[in-house]
DNA sequence: ATTGCGTTTGAGAATGAGTCTCAACTGGAC
DNA sequence: GTCCAGTTGAGACTCATTCTCAAACGCAAT
């Protein structure tokens, strides 16, 4: 429910240098984005913001969540299903830092969503695109199937 | 315009398979997809028919593509900007076989799609699965940037 | 060729995630 | 405390896709 110091600062300047404010909204919402290390999709997070006692209504969410991901706060991640999800991207620690790079893998099951990264799978991404003379940006890469509990 | 007869009998009986009618709006959706190279969306499949004199309803085209997807006649991508792409998954040929899997860079600047594959990716993706537990079904994998004359 | 019947089609209504509008409200600079 | 530009919430709107249902049509048997 408290956002660390440090990284309530970035986001004030964040916000500044947008000439955005810091409203109680968008505190709310960032403080409950910390406090998650799931990936929420926008009812989710309304849901956890009304049983904390704060509503705030979806448009707002929506347009906050927009605003963090800009400023790098969060991830939006498409799995496909028509609805995206959301997850925090700053450490745990108390400092500012990005959490590292990582992708998903999806259970078709139970919804369970586990991260990985490869760094072998990395290089031969930016490998590729150099061979087709394409300016890599970003990617997006989801293995579906059944984890270990579903299979 | 015209179906080549092998792909045309395995069409014809995968539809009978299921109770279904090889009716003309299919027929005439099938001819389309099979004449193209490119990964359209619904409306721009909508206009080709219509184009070519056989004006079809969005909704027959919706219907018909999904029973051609679990069929395996085309393949069904999202490239993430709300709208589902479609292309062929049949070779060009004569026979009855289906193209090589494949993955996508995409253009955020001009919306070109290259295709691409990778067999040290595909198997790290099955490695990382293995190594969860998971079992690997399918998984999506593209890369947005900038094309060589759009960079 | 004709019939019968279950499937398919098309037009438009419905759905649902996400965006927009605008009047009332609020943060924060002075 | 004032003031004003930025923000919020309710609900209208968008837009891709799905659904509904009566009319039209495959197709298999006659």
């Amino acid at each position: 429910m408290d956002i660390p110091p440090l990284k309530l600062a970035h986001f004030k300047q964040a916000l500044k240098q947008e000439n955005l404010r810091l409203t109680v909204q968008r505190r709310a919402i960032l403080a409950d984005i910390l406090g998650s290390d799931q990936h929420r999709e926008i009812d989710e997070i309304y849901l956890s913001l009304k049983n904390a006692g704060i509503p705030v209504s979806r448009a707002t969410i929506y347009r906050t969540l927009d605003i963090l991901e800009q400023v790098g706060f969060v991830l939006k991640m498409d799995i496909g299903d028509g609805r995206f999800r959301y997850e925090n991207n700053l450490t745990i620690d108390r400092g500012e830092g990005h959490r590292a790079h990582h992708d998903h893998m999806i259970c078709e099951h139970c919804g369970k969503i586990i991260e990985f990264v490869d760094q072998e799978i990395e290089r031969r991404q930016e490998k590729i695109a150099a061979e087709h003379g394409f300016t890599l940006l970003r990617h997006s890469h989801q293995l579906y199937g059944l984890c270990s509990d579903c299979r």
